[in-house]
DNA sequence: CGGTGTGTTGAGTGATGTCAAGGAATGTGG
DNA sequence: CCACATTCCTTGACATCACTCAACACACCG
């Protein structure tokens, strides 16, 4: 069993074969996206599911002012939210963060797949709840929350759910993000999220080595960012 | 062919036993939410599909101190986003702003339904996707936008929302939401809110009257607010 | 007619943005 | 292995948007 389908089974109950046909479906049409480049563009048809088998991705809309907000980040095993069988024209851009190998799917082929098994269905409707769930806690996040809390709660999120995922076990991990796209996450300009990563690492809640974070004291992490990973567990 | 029937032809093709089906399913179990009260309360089991008939509702994710980060807008025709087959607790609160009329349909009949017919099934996931695509605009509005920009693109969606839905007609509808709740909803405080309408009115975009917005300037506040209303015809 | 929720306005404060400059890290071609 | 370019990080000074606190006006309602 791929890492993938491992990851499916947590949102349904797959059976042998159920595994079997998601091993083969995101080992077909297995695509390479470089480091910076688009996965799907914003206002371009959508024509394939894509279901990202190792890689991380961002999420982002752009603005008129050229600056940019990134709506979601996605890590190893995660499905792009952009379903082709309902959207059209996709609403926002999906650019890779790191190398990535994407299954791309087409929608007919996954049409056929989703009907042959409820378990699969049920399991890429969960996977897309947790995103839209996720969505809203970006929200509260970006509107309600500091520079210090948002952060803190972006770094929480990403920890848990990358252990979730069984990318990582322990606390630390490889963030590739520039201090630009955090910035872009939580809406704040670059020079404010220098800072405010500086204040995580003087509060002795986190270190930084080489593009990793290093979580020093995760109960004090939850904390400050008030996390709560409920949201993460909705099924 | 009652209005939530109607409403929900935008999304697929429906047969007329569609319609039908769908006319009854909307007649039964019709509840009224008095203004005020919990259609879905936070960390609580969601039983049913809720299916707004009449009236207005807002999802809020509540805060640590007190404050509340409104995620999203019911307008009468629209569904509560939270599928009770997916998600197990509401990660967020859903209230009704004025007296609502919500057609409550349990788990199974809607299962029932939607295995029955797949025009329905989809139609249900188009205005699924259509709140994942709101969502996503909402980050962006509460993250990048500043308190004019983000005032006129609310008072833009809520227009554009309900003459797709066909609930008004006119450049002038009631907008059940106290300063309070505006700010709430672009996460900024009660006074800042009332400065930017006031704003906005000075700007002769807007007209405020007993509760009802009267748009002024169509074009100036689409402009204002970098409105671009593609992501809500995401199919 | 007073109470309660809502809207309005002023004054002072704080968080975050912008601009600017330089330093560290990384990659590339010679 | 070095020279250089490029990208990213870091820090300081100053500006600004939005927040808080506070007071009062207004309207609806029992």
């Amino acid at each position: 069993m791929n890492h993938l389908t491992y990851r499916l089974r947590d949102f349904a109950d797959l059976s042998q074969s159920d595994c079997d046909v998601l091993d083969r479906l995101s080992e077909t049409n297995r695509t390479v996206f470089e480091r910076g480049s688009s996965v799907v563009s914003e206002g371009e048809p959508v024509e394939n599911w894509h279901v990202f088998y190792d890689g991380w991705a961002y999420h982002s809309k752009q603005l008129e002012n050229g600056d940019r907000q990134i709506v979601g980040l996605v890590i190893p095993g995660d499905i792009c939210g952009l379903n082709p069988a309902i959207v059209q024209r996709a609403d926002h851009t999906v650019t890779a963060l790191t190398r990535c190998e994407v299954s791309v799917i087409d929608r007919k082929t996954m049409k056929r797949t989703l009907e042959t098994s409820s378990s699969i269905d049920r399991a890429m409707q969960v996977a897309t709840f947790e995103i839209e769930a996720i969505q809203r806690e970006w929200t509260t996040n970006v509107g309600h929350r500091n520079a210090v809390e948002g952060m803190a709660h972006l770094i929480c999120e990403m920890h848990f759910r990358l252990r979730q995922a069984k990318v990582i076990d322990g606390d630390r991990f490889a963030l590739p993000l520039t201090q630009q796209l955090i910035g872009d996450c939580l809406a704040i300009s670059v020079v404010h999220a220098n800072r405010t990563l500086s204040e995580l690492r003087r509060l002795g809640l986190i270190a930084v080595s080489g593009g990793a974070i290093i979580i020093l004291d995760l109960d004090g992490l939850y904390e400050a960012g008030h996390f709560d990973p409920s949201y993460l567990n909705i099924s």
